[in-house]
RNA sequence: GGCCCCGUCGUCUAGCGGCCUAGGACGCCGCCCUCUCAAGGCGGUAGCGCGGGUUCAAAUCCCGUCGGGGCUACCA
């Protein structure tokens, strides 16, 4: 079997991280590239950490972006259970296994007794695990347990150098003694993060392990443990690994769970679009060419290579995120987009369904103007507001509807009453003649007023059009409105 | 401290010994277009951390150094 299996295996704690979805992309677009598997697994193995919330956040958010799993919760596959949580009896029995043919051992150390060895032999206190425990005689863990002593279990790291080679960063080793014997599972039969995740991965044929840089120090116990796994009958040794470079917020740390950004739903919140912002987490660490920066999923799906991922750290730029996004925006059929905006005019207020007339004929004229679909949400939100909802930006009426503004109006007004028909062309020549030429105004200063009077904003869809989506009546209701309001503000 | 990873414009990157007077994108700054804002067009700004080697030739290979990061739990 020469499929390609990798995995996708988050714990459910918090809210998804756009580092972990970028690794998720990653992992999805080589099995994709390849024609393998796409594993989804759930590490549910702390119940203190882990929420119903976040597990079906994490749900939510591959659904979202569109990043379907072959084998996974409320999907099932020949390797299920897929979420630890129902996997307790495998990792029992594994365990025993191990036990049972010595690769692992009974350790009653406690992280003091160990410090205080490291002391006494004028050692690094902080070393870690010092493996005093390897060879216990029976006699010695009988009087352990007699003081009532529950023992960990650990792995026997073999006593040689660990190379292996990573598909990025090439090859790496780890001398002989720098990891100490690890444990696997609390005296009770618990079993903990370092036995179930490459156990898992193992029972599940994962083929290639495509994680964060921050794991890449745990690999050489993983490499002991799967070949301590192989040799009682589990699995075929060692994967093959991809470590995949850290995303960094502001700062150039790690990018935080804590950290707002790094918040998958905060984007999505703003208006990002799944195609926009899988392409721009595509982008950190990975190109598909020296002069394009812009391609849609499919076109990574037939270029992505893993070896050809990036080793340095990325940091997670939102001005080009938001460019990126942009790009994809403009790219979607006009009747798409106006469907896609409308929960984000839901979140302003405004009801209103994806084939209205107003919203389908005035979301084009804001599609190249917007960097997400909040931007468009706000610019259109003056068309479906009711009259006595309609509110002036403050700063942009103080800007632009001052005093100066009134006779503007007013000429405005009356230049708009003579028309016969409402239409973008009709006001266009309305306005102009009797802003323009009329009153001898700079463009800037004759549509300012009018423009605001009308959207409220100072940025608008362009304003004749405007004024024609959103009908005579209103129109000059703001324009009235507008004329009274700019004595007040002064 | 120890181990491991990384080091090209402000940021993400292309580059894998000569095609590099280092390419693209975002950002930023001009100009054009223009009813605002965008989009689009044109132009500009800015980078191989440092020091040694190897080589006819180094951003590319080697060593050192400095700098950044990660890990170092009976969390995942």
């Amino acid at each position: 079997m020469s499929t390609v299996r990798v995995r996708f295996c988050p714990s459910p704690t918090g809210t998804p991280h756009v580092g972990l979805i970028r690794t998720a992309l990653f992992n999805w677009a080589h099995a994709r590239h390849h024609q393998g598997d796409f594993v989804f697994r759930i590490e549910d193995t702390d119940a203190q950490r882990d929420s119903l919330e976040s597990y079906e956040a994490i749900l939510d958010a591959l659904r979202w972006l569109g990043l379907d799993w072959d084998e996974g919760p409320e999907k099932g596959g020949p390797h299920g259970p897929y979420r630890q949580s129902e996997r307790r009896d495998l990792y029992r029995d594994a365990l025993g296994r191990l036990v049972q043919a010595g690769e692992v051992y009974e350790s009653y150390s406690s992280a003091e007794e160990i410090e205080a060895r490291h002391r006494a032999a004028g050692r690094d206190p902080k070393l870690g695990y010092d493996n005093a425990d390897r060879d216990l005689t029976e006699e010695q863990k009988q009087a352990f347990r007699a003081e009532g002593r529950k023992p960990v279990y650990r792995l026997r790291m073999p006593d040689r150098d660990i190379t292996f080679t990573d598909l990025i960063r090439g090859e790496i080793t780890f001398k002989q003694g720098q990891v100490p014997d690890f444990v696997l599972a609390r005296g009770d039969g618990t079993p903990l993060y370092p036995l179930t995740n490459p156990l898992d991965d193992a029972l599940m044929d994962i083929t290639h392990v495509l994680r964060g840089e921050d794991l890449l120090s745990s690999t050489p116990r993983q490499i002991a443990l799967l070949e301590a796994l192989q040799r009682v009958g589990i699995g075929n040794g060692p994967f093959v690994y991809a470590h995949l470079p850290l995303v960094t917020g502001e700062g150039n740390r790690k990018l935080s769970k804590r950290d707002p950004e790094s918040n998958l739903f905060h984007y999505r919140d703003r208006g990002f679009v799944p195609e926009g912002l899988l392409n721009y987490l595509a982008l950190l660490g990975w190109s598909i060419a020296d002069d394009r920066d812009v391609f849609s999923l499919d076109e990574m799906v037939a270029a992505f290579d893993v070896s050809r991922v990036s080793s340095n750290t990325a940091r997670f730029d939102l001005k080009k995120a938001e460019a990126i996004n942009a790009a994809h925006l403009r790219a979607l059929e006009p009747a798409d987009f106006a469907r896609r905006l409308v929960p984000y005019l839901a979140a302003e207020g405004v009801t209103v369904s994806a084939d209205d007339p107003v919203l389908t004929a005035a979301a084009p004229l804001v599609q190249e103007r917007s960097q997400v679909l909040s931007d468009a949400a706000r610019m259109l939100k003056f068309l479906f507001v009711a009259e006595e909802d309609f509110e002036l930006d403050a700063d942009a009426a103080a800007k632009t509807l001052g005093p100066d503004a009134d006779p503007v109006l007013t000429a405005a007004v009356k230049g708009l009453e003579q028309l016969e028909v409402w239409t973008t062309a009709a006001i266009e020549e309305s306005l102009k003649a009797s802003l323009v030429d009329g009153l001898g105004l700079k463009p800037r200063k004759a549509f300012g007023p009018v423009r605001v009077a009308i959207s409220g904003r100072t940025v608008s869809p362009p304003l004749y059009e405007s004024m024609e989506l959103l009908g005579r009546d209103r129109s000059m209701r703001r324009l009235g409105g507008a004329v009274q309001g700019s004595e007040g503000v002064v």
